[in-house]
DNA sequence: CGGCAAATTGACTCCACTCAAAGGAGGTGG
DNA sequence: CCACCTCCTTTGAGTGGAGTCAATTTGCCG
């Protein structure tokens, strides 16, 4: 595969700001964020529990593997890689968070986290106390709601991941997912940056780094997409999911 | 990969009962299930939204892609598959299910059912309509919190089995899964019978079927396990837990 | 400018797949 | 009760897609 990499490590400054007034009421994420469903009283109510932290630098961690599970993190801005390190000490990138999706649902059966969480660019998140989440759930059902939603959600895209694909349709399928997963945050869903490296990309999708990079120049040159280090352009949607699709019926 | 397979199909009898005297408190499988860390009283309520099934047949499916979700299923006796069908017309198996596992829980965010589930065994269900589930779990913590606890530790469970393993580590794993998940259950962890086919088992494991035969005859002749059709023996589970780690930290 | 990591490209290898065939095991009907 | 059929499993032989190893190019940052 792969030898270990980056990792900023030193001692950590502590993320969350003093309770400072978050207002999701006013966030950009409002309709794709855990309390996107909550009427206005509620939100407000919500907003209590939220931290919000200080930007996170590229290579910073927000959680280890080891540590102890007390909060879930939204997103704010920029991007995150959780990963875990194998027997034979090379990195498996378990997947990508961006704006208004959740980190952490996979630390809550044993209260530890089991993956580390790196930032890929400058980000920030909000930190959510998880009992606190969960109680107050059990008052606004649609909070609820929306936290079952999310973690089934989760289990579903990680089955679908457990398909058996070739190269070329887990690299399509990431493309894919990238430009849906932007296009619904507002930004061009054609025309994006990859904040993870070729290395994160390939062993998220349990390939070589190599690989990648073939296959992505392959498909700049069937005049699907054109690519330039971080910079993507889907130049042929359709044709990308032809090559994503896996039809279930 | 595999041709199609095996699928009882035909007009489908009611599973349910008439709304039987289900009694969890006294129920074998109370340790494990959805309400082991209920008190008796909350327990009592609990069983008002369960409804026990009928026995079910081998090939017989309890959900199919595209059904309307609207209950999670407990396993209360017996073996399920899940899975789906690919492009190519081939089978998928996401996932084997054993007494006290809840099946499901990928169906919440869409309201409908993305797997279809199979009877391997002749086995019994019980089911529960989920958003009584839900509302009764704001009054019962405890449900709550099992409820994310089991989702979480399915989370948990996909993302390990995304690492990038060789035949062999993916089918020790199962092995030692399998072995770990009989003896929660009372029975012996070092004999026991595999309800599913090599077929399911490859493809489950993402392998052909050819090399599930291959493995296992080569772990037997290293003396790890005895494995007679579906009769498997663990006869060195060191070892098998050596083939199979992936330490994480 | 120099040093280093990321990305690309090429040559070769290997693990698991495919194709093919032969044994079981279980079920059905005469 | 046996013949027959079908499906599952096993085993062998050969292939191929992605990995490994290695060298080069590119971009970035001090």
């Amino acid at each position: 595969m792969d030898k270990p990499a980056m990792s900023t490590e030193g001692p950590t400054r502590p993320y969350f700001l003093e309770r400072s007034q978050v207002a999701c009421s006013r966030c950009a994420l409002g309709s794709l964020c855990l309390p996107r469903k909550l009427d206005p009283e509620s939100t407000r109510q919500f907003e209590n529990i939220v931290n919000k932290s200080r930007p996170i630098q590229p290579g910073e961690h927000i959680y280890r593997a080891g540590d102890k599970f007390q909060s879930i993190a939204a997103v704010r801005a920029g991007c995150f890689k959780s990963y875990v390190i194998n027997k034979s000490g090379e990195e498996q990138v378990l997947g990508f968070y961006l704006p208004g999706e959740i980190i952490g649902f996979d630390a809550i059966h044993e209260k530890v986290h089991k993956a580390n969480v790196v930032a890929l660019d400058t980000s920030s998140i909000c930190g959510l106390h998880f009992d606190s989440v969960a109680e107050m759930s059990r008052q606004l059902p649609r909070l609820q709601d929306e936290l079952f939603r999310i973690m089934s959600s989760q289990i579903s895209e990680l089955e679908a991941n457990a398909a058996d694909l070739s190269a070329e349709e887990r690299i399509a399928r990431l493309l894919c997912s990238l430009a849906a997963r932007f296009a619904s945050r507002g930004y061009s869903s054609s025309e994006f940056n990859l904040s993870m490296s070729r290395r994160d990309i390939a062993s998220h999708l349990r390939l070589a780094t190599e690989t990648i990079s073939r296959v992505l120049a392959r498909f700049q040159g069937a005049g699907i997409i054109k690519v330039n280090r971080k910079k993507v352009n889907i130049l042929n949607v359709d044709k990308l999911k032809e090559l994503a699709r896996r039809d279930t019926y």
